[in-house]
DNA sequence: CGTTAGCACTCATTAAAGGAGAGTGCTAAC
DNA sequence: GTTAGCACTCTCCTTTAATGAGTGCTAACG
C-alpha cells in the first residue's frame, strides 16, 4: 500500500538512510554525518555524508531536531526503511524454541492461550502487545445450555468452535423448571450446532418456534437471553500486556504522554479499532502519524492475524514507539501467530 | 490498633496539627506558620504557631522537607489526624443518590456488580479502586455441571451461591458418553449442593465414590477437574481500577515511582496480599510505611468489606498518596460497600 | 564534476552565579 | 506565655557563560 521502492534513491543515499535508522533505532540518539562515516563504513567523509543527508531531508525522509543536532527518521523515513531498505530477518533460533516451548503447555482454554502469547511477546520484544480475541458472532455453535440454578433463575452457557466461553445468570420466570430447560437446551444445541452464531437470529424465527409450542415461554425467553448475549458489546473483546513497557522508551519520559497512551489504551474501542483497522492477512505495520489516534502519532503498530483452519479468527499487535526494532518484532511476531494458531487448532 | 488518642496534646497542637494535615492535603505545599495563622484563626501570632509546630516535629508528627520550608504531617500525623482529630464526615448527600442511582441497573453477574464499584469509586476519588473478589473455597456451591463438548472433551461449570462463575474446558476419555457427564453432575450436585466449596475434597472420598460404581472412571476424572479448579491460582481474584489516577497526583510526577507502583499493582499477589491483610470488619485505614511495599510507602490505603449475610465476601479499597483525603474517601467507601453488599443479596 | 577539508555559525546542554522569596529559629520585649 | 523583629537558610528561578556537537557553505583537489 505505502511502499512505492521505485522512489528514486541511488545505492548510496539508501545506505545513508538506513545507516540513520539502524542507528537511530539503537541509541535514540540523533544521528550526525561523522558517525555514520565513523560507524558505517561508507568509504566517504562525513561532508559528503552531509550532502546526501541534506539531499534525503528535501526528500522528507529524515529531519533535525534543530539546527546543530543530527538527523532523525521521519515517518516517511521508517516507511522507506520497512518497505524497501529492511532485510527481513528469519527469526533468531533461540527466540523460536523459546516460543515453542512456552507453547508446550496442556492450555484448554483460548483465553488462556491468547494470555500466554501476549505475554510471550511483550517480554521478548519489550513492547506492549495487544490482542483482539476472536469474535463471538463470526465463530460457530458448539455447544449452548440452559441450567438451572434455583427457581427464577437460570444460568446460559455458550461455547464456539474458537474456544470462546461466554456464560451469563438470567432471571427466568418462576414456573419455568429444569426440565423445561433441558429440553430447550437439547432443541436449541440441535439445531444450532455448527451454525455460525451471527446467523441465528434469522434461523431462530423459524425453526425453532414451530418445534417448542410446549415450552414457548420459555423459548421465547431463550431467545431473548441469546440476543442479549450477542448484541453485548462483549463481542470485540481485546487484551493487552507489558503496557509498563511504554515507561521504558526515552521517548515517553514524559509523564503526560504516557498519560495519553494509557488513557487510549484503557479504550476497549479504541484498542479494537487500532487492530480490527487492518485485519487483512499477513503481517501489517502503522508507523507514526499513519495511526488514526492523535496520543499514538509517536508510536508504530505491528499487526498480524492468527486463524483458525484458514478463517482469521483474531489479530494480534505490537505497540511500541516509532523508533521500534521492525524486523526483529516483525519477525518474532509472525512466528508466533503461527504458533498461536497451531495451538488453536490442538486446543 | 494504632489510635492512642490519648498521647498528651492539648487543644492548641492539635489544631495546629489539624491545620497542618489539612491544608497539605488541600494544597500539596508544605504549609507554614503564617498560612495557619491566616487560613486558620487560633487567635494567636505565626510565631507562637511556629513554638508548636517545633514541639509536634519533635514528636514526630510533622516534617520540615528543608530548613526553609513549611511543615508536612509525618505518616504519624496523618495517622493521629485520621485517628483523633477528623470528624467522620457524613457522606454528601449528592455522592449517595448517586452511588445509589448508578446501583440500580438490572446487572445480573456479580464480576459486573464489583467492576461497577471499582469504577464508581475510582470516578468519585480520583483514587485507584482495588478489589478482592469472593473467595471460591469459602462460597458454597450452587450448581455444578459437566457437559459433554465434543469426544474427549467436556466443559465443567461451577456456580457459588456468591455469584462467582467458573468454567473450563477439559479432556476427557473418548469413552465417555453424555449421559455419563450427565449421571455425575447429577450426583455431585445433590450431594455438594450448599456445601462450602473447600470442604469438597474431605466429602468426595467418602460419600461419592460409593454411591458411583458404575461411572467410576468418569467421576474419577471429575474429582481430579474439580481439584484442579480448586488448586489453581483464580481463588483469589483481584480487579482494580483508575490506576491512572495516580499521574494526576503532583506527589507522581517522576515516571520512576509511578512505574514501581504500576509493576506492584500489576501483580495480582501483590494486591491481593494489600488487600487481604486486613479483612476485618470495618473500615481499615493503612498509611505509608505501614504498608509492607516498598513502593507505596507513599501511599495509603482504605479498605472495607462487603458482605452477603453477615459473611465478609471480599475487601474494597482504595490507593491513593498518604496525602488523601481520608475523611471524604471513607465515607464514600463505606457507603459503597453497604450498597454493594445490598445490591449482591438482590443478585 | 563529484568529493573533501576547512571554517564560521547555530543551538542545546550544562554549570556557575546572583537575586528573590518563603519560612524558620532565636532573642528580647511585652 | 505570647509576640515582634531579625538574621539566617535553603529552594527556586533567571541570567550568563562556556562547551561541544553538528551543520551548511565555500573553495580546493583529483
Amino acid at each position: 500500500m505505502w511502499g512505492d521502492c521505485t522512489m528514486e534513491l541511488d545505492a548510496r543515499k539508501r545506505k545513508v538512510l538506513e545507516a540513520i535508522v539502524i542507528d537511530y533505532i539503537a541509541t535514540a540518539e540523533p544521528v550526525g554525518s561523522r558517525t555514520i562515516a565513523r560507524k558505517y563504513d561508507l568509504g566517504v567523509s562525513p561532508a559528503t555524508i552531509r550532502n546526501e543527508m541534506a539531499d534525503l531531508e528535501e526528500m522528507g525522509l529524515i529531519e533535525q531536531p534543530h539546527t546543530s543536532a543530527g538527523r532523525v527518521p521521519s515517518d516517511a523515513g521508517y516507511r522507506y526503511y520497512v518497505d524497501c531498505l529492511m532485510e527481513k530477518t528469519a527469526i533468531a533460533q533461540e527466540a523460536k524454541t523459546l516460543i515453542e516451548k512456552s507453547f508446550q503447555t496442556k492450555i484448554k482454554q483460548l483465553e488462556d492461550l491468547i494470555q500466554l502469547s501476549l505475554k510471550i511477546l511483550s517480554q521478548m520484544t519489550s513492547y506492549t502487545s495487544l490482542v483482539l480475541a476472536p469474535q463471538f458472532g463470526k465463530s460457530t455453535l458448539q455447544l449452548i445450555q440452559l441450567m438451572f440454578v434455583e427457581p427464577g433463575k437460570a444460568l446460559i452457557v455458550v461455547v464456539t468452535d474458537s474456544g470462546r466461553i461466554e456464560n451469563r445468570i438470567v432471571d427466568i420466570p418462576e414456573s419455568v423448571t429444569k426440565t423445561d430447560l433441558e429440553i430447550v437446551s437439547k432443541v436449541l444445541n440441535d439445531k444450532f450446532k455448527g451454525l455460525p452464531v451471527k446467523d441465528w437470529e434469522k434461523a431462530i424465527l423459524k425453526e425453532v418456534r414451530a418445534q417448542l409450542v410446549k415450552q414457548h415461554k420459555v423459548l421465547s425467553l431463550a431467545l431473548e437471553l441469546i440476543n442479549t448475549l450477542l448484541n453485548e458489546e462483549t463481542d470485540d473483546k481485546v487484551y493487552l500486556a507489558g503496557a509498563l513497557n511504554i515507561l521504558n522508551q526515552p521517548e515517553f519520559k514524559d509523564i503526560s504522554k504516557v498519560k495519553n497512551i494509557f488513557q487510549l489504551l484503557e479504550n476497549e474501542d479504541v484498542v479494537c479499532s487500532m487492530l480490527k483497522d487492518e485485519s487483512e492477512d499477513g503481517i501489517q505495520v502503522k508507523i507514526g502519524h499513519e495511526n488514526k489516534h492523535e496520543s499514538i502519532k509517536e508510536c508504530s503498530i505491528i499487526t498480524a492475524t492468527y486463524k483458525l483452519e484458514g478463517r482469521i479468527l483474531g489479530t494480534i499487535g505490537l505497540l511500541g514507539p516509532t523508533r521500534m526494532q521492525y524486523s526483529q518484532a516483525m519477525s518474532i511476531l509472525e512466528f508466533l501467530t503461527e504458533t498461536l494458531s497451531l495451538a488453536i487448532k490442538r486446543l
